[in-house]
DNA sequence: AGCATTGTTTCACA
DNA sequence: TTGTGAAACAATGC
């Protein structure tokens, strides 16, 4: 599930039920989600500190702490999911903060991809997609000879957009997802960036980045909902893509 | 049984 | 050096 909406849910669900409250244990038991750090490693620099603020560029999310603790920075990876005050599940959460009143905050995660680390590197994220300047869009979007599938999904360039989001976003923007990124003009660049934002603002409102007209239709033998055609079907930039190729070129 | 999967990182190669 | 694509990672569902 986890795209930019989903982590932006997790971020407000964090912002409204998570701050003020002390850590007064981390579960961080599993060092494949907690890698590089050993186990204790995130307890011993996070119990009795405060969250004071919750953060995210993109996909990733990171926790501000009180008395110059360090950040907390979370990703959900391919399933992952926030959960506040609910019942502990014993197989699927990964990582999980207690807090001095009962409560609970932990990263639910069947796949296990999720990540929990002490001073997340952001240093590599572009500009969150939503956010991203027209010129930011055109100079990181635009660049490169590989589909342009592959550079909106670069989180280097703008951070936030998954395999899913990319489809509906090319497919709104009615662009061929193997064009070369730098054979796009100025002007469908422009119509390409309007087409994120609104991609970001319809899975915000309604869910989720699998909530796209699109979405429904990704499968075999799938057709455009706009135009009935065969939907075509190949693996782009390591991910399986749909698109329509009446409409997008 | 085998394959696919909404994410990221690493590595081989051009 | 820079960029690109494939494979690995873990675990589950079809």
């Amino acid at each position: 599930m986890p795209e930019l909406p989903e982590a932006e849910r997790a971020r407000a669900l964090i912002a409204d039920r998570g701050l003020g409250r002390v850590i007064a244990a981390v579960e961080d038991g599993d060092s494949y989600v907690c890698r590089p750090h050993a186990p204790g490693e995130l307890a011993a620099a996070l119990v009795g500190r405060r969250l004071t603020s919750a953060n995210r560029i993109g996909k990733t999310l990171w926790l501000e702490t009180d008395r110059g603790g360090p950040d907390l920075g979370l990703h959900l990876g391919m399933a992952g999911r926030i959960v506040i005050d609910e019942e502990p599940h014993e197989r699927w959460d990964r990582f999980a903060l207690t807090f001095d009143d009962g409560g609970r905050l932990a990263l639910r995660d069947k796949r296990r991809l999720g990540r929990a680390v002490l001073e997340p590197d952001l240093s590599r994220l572009g500009p969150d997609a939503a956010l991203a300047t027209r010129a930011e869009f055109r100079a990181g979007v635009g660049r490169g000879a590989g589909p342009i599938k592959a550079r909106i999904m670069d989180q280097a360039v703008i951070a936030g957009v998954g395999n899913l989001l990319a489809d509906e976003i090319l497919w709104q923007a009615r662009i061929d997802p193997r064009r070369p990124a730098n054979q796009l003009s100025g002007p469908e660049l422009d119509a390409l960036r309007r087409a994120v934002r609104a991609a970001v603002r319809h899975a915000l409102r309604e869910g989720g980045a699998h909530t796209g007209a699109l979405n429904p239709h990704r499968e075999r033998d799938g057709h455009c909902p706009r135009c009935g055609a065969p939907l075509s079907r190949a693996r782009i930039a390591g991910r399986t893509t749909y698109w329509c190729p009446a409409e997008q070129r």
